[in-house]
RNA sequence: GGGAUCGUGGUCUAGCUUGGUAUGAUUCUGCGUUUGGGACGCAGAGACCGCGUGUUCAAAUCACGCCGAUCCCA
């Protein structure tokens, strides 16, 4: 028939990267706006980001750290006052220039991120060691030009993100932030979103710039690119001495503070599309999905409407007893195989179908979007969904887990690292340590180093590139 | 950074070579019939042909510029 005309028109595995917008757009997450590399979000988008934002609010708050918030024009001589940072970012900075028909003597930078801002309002606030820690998250956007290649979620010139920064009176401290952060973004990401991740530290060539170092956890795409999904950054003192962030210790004597900055963004929401989407659409893992089980009710003759439409709501309230997220497509011009495809484009993790059958045989069916599954359930069983909804998180991850496993490889030999890196994945190999190294690797395959394990240095090997003993084992692919 | 392709009702698209006021499907609205994997009939709605300039009696069509989207390579 017409079907291909309607969904989605390509199939994952052939053409990925068109699979991926069509995704976007066909279940409505997001829209493109008018001016390049913006999107819109649309409410089932928005929706799964306030879910996100949700958790990460109630972990941070666990931590200690608050909410606030930050203006979005910076000026550039505050933008300008860390030399590496401004050089690192200055390419990509958006600039407004005039208010109304005058033109602002220090220009005004659309913030590509805060750190400048926030570390020069930090030099007010903190005096003493009693001000410490201090520990403030920012929910807002962050704007950096994208030239070209911009793509929903992934690459944009304006993305959704949290941005934490943190001060704090010693090093070590401070780099227990840093990896608390990122456990917490570990498990987050791993639970919500059902996307396994690796956790690690970057190299200096990838580093956040103005970092001491930066740790990132990292994703392999099922078209084998790796995305990175989160960085949280130990700072030092590279920030606090050019912005005076100072406090009098106990002895009253003035010490730089340590600092961290930390942040994920609306990007998790574009793994999570690529992880688990399929050809028929969306496949959302149950505890982020706007809407969780969608129940259509079919019926031929008045009378069966009638019973049926009652035990649809009888189902529903008891559902919604349980928190349960739960929506019914009573509308009456569509058939309900039209229904099973659109609630399947948009990801709905199970679908209840009840019809005169199902009454006669007290029960419904169910249907599990992430696996096709469909399977009876009587109505005395109604209560078991939110286990079953548990059910499929679980194994949704599980699943991830797999496929993350065959796109990962160890390989020691650089003509095989060359010839498979052309497929992609994530591979573990040698590395001397040397930027060199590093360089020339990305030259040759476009891979560079996504990530060096925490508990590294365990092993001995020689270097992938220049064949030199090496203890670092590095994870490698091409990124996003 | 280098290269290529594309832009026509909400969506997909015909028309462009050879200039003459836009084709079809889908969608949407109304009425009726329907409803277990993308139903059907009838009537109706919906287009500054991405934007601008130029050529021309006349531009969706030709030329130039801009904007936007997509893909490939570094």
């Amino acid at each position: 028939m017409v079907k291909e005309k309607i969904g989605i028109t390509v199939s994952k595995k052939d053409d990925f990267s068109e699979w991926y917008t069509q995704v976007v757009l066909k279940a409505k997450l997001a829209d493109y706006a008018p001016v390049k590399g913006l999107i819109v979000l649309r409410p089932d988008g928005y929706s799964i980001w306030e879910s996100l934002k949700n958790t990460f609010d109630r972990k941070f708050s666990q931590n200690g750290i608050r909410n606030g918030f930050l203006p979005v024009l910076i000026p550039e001589s505050l933008l300008g006052k860390e030399k590496k940072h401004f050089a690192g970012f200055n390419p990509e900075v958006f600039w407004v220039t005039h208010s109304g028909n005058n033109e602002v003597g220090d220009k005004l930078a659309l913030r590509p991120t805060s750190e400048t801002l926030a570390y020069s309002l930090y030099s007010k606030w903190i005096k003493s060691w009693r001000d410490l820690p201090l520990k403030i998250n920012f929910w807002n956007t962050a704007l950096r030009a994208e030239i070209k290649a911009t793509k929903p979620f992934l690459r944009t010139s304006e993305f959704l993100w949290q941005e934490g920064h943190t001060v704090h009176t010693t090093k070590e401290e401070a780099e227990n932030e840093v990896f608390k952060i990122l456990e917490i973004y570990k498990n987050t990401v791993e639970e919500e979103l059902a996307i396994p991740v690796l956790i690690g530290k970057k190299s200096e060539k990838e580093k956040f710039v103005g970092a001491e170092y930066t740790t990132t956890m990292e994703s392999i795409m099922p078209d084998g690119k790796a995305l990175q999904m989160g960085t949280s950054h130990f700072l030092g003192q590279n920030f606090s001495k050019p912005f005076d962030v100072k406090f009098a210790d106990k002895d009253n004597v003035e010490h730089f503070a340590w600092q961290t900055s930390w942040g994920v963004s609306w990007r998790l929401i574009g793994a999570m599309i690529m992880v688990h989407g399929d050809d028929q659409g969306l496949v959302l893992p149950p505890k982020v999905a706007p809407t969780q089980v969608v129940i259509v009710p079919i019926y031929n003759s008045d009378d069966d409407k009638k019973r049926v439409l009652e035990k649809t709501n009888e189902i529903k309230e008891q559902l919604e007893t349980t928190q349960i997220r739960v929506h019914v497509d009573d509308r009456n011009e569509i058939s309900p195989g039209y229904k099973f495809n659109d609630w399947e484009m948009k990801g709905v993790p199970l679908r209840i179908e009840i019809g005169p059958k199902d009454i006669q045989k007290q029960q419904v069916v169910l249907a599990k979007r992430y696996s096709g599954e469909k399977i009876n359930l009587g109505f005395e069983d109604i209560g078991k969904i939110d286990e079953i909804l548990n059910e499929i998180q679980v194994s949704m991850l599980e699943s991830a887990r797999e496929q993350a496993k065959e796109n990962t490889k160890n390989i020691s030999g650089y003509s095989e690292f060359k010839e498979k890196m052309q497929t992609g994945g994530f591979f573990n190999s040698f590395w001397c340590g040397k930027p060199e190294c590093e360089e020339k690797i990305k030259e040759d395959t476009g891979a560079d180093i996504r990530l060096i394990p925490l508990d590294d240095k365990n092993k001995e090997g020689n270097c992938i590139y220049c064949n030199e003993p090496s203890t670092i084992t590095p994870v490698f692919a091409r990124g996003y």
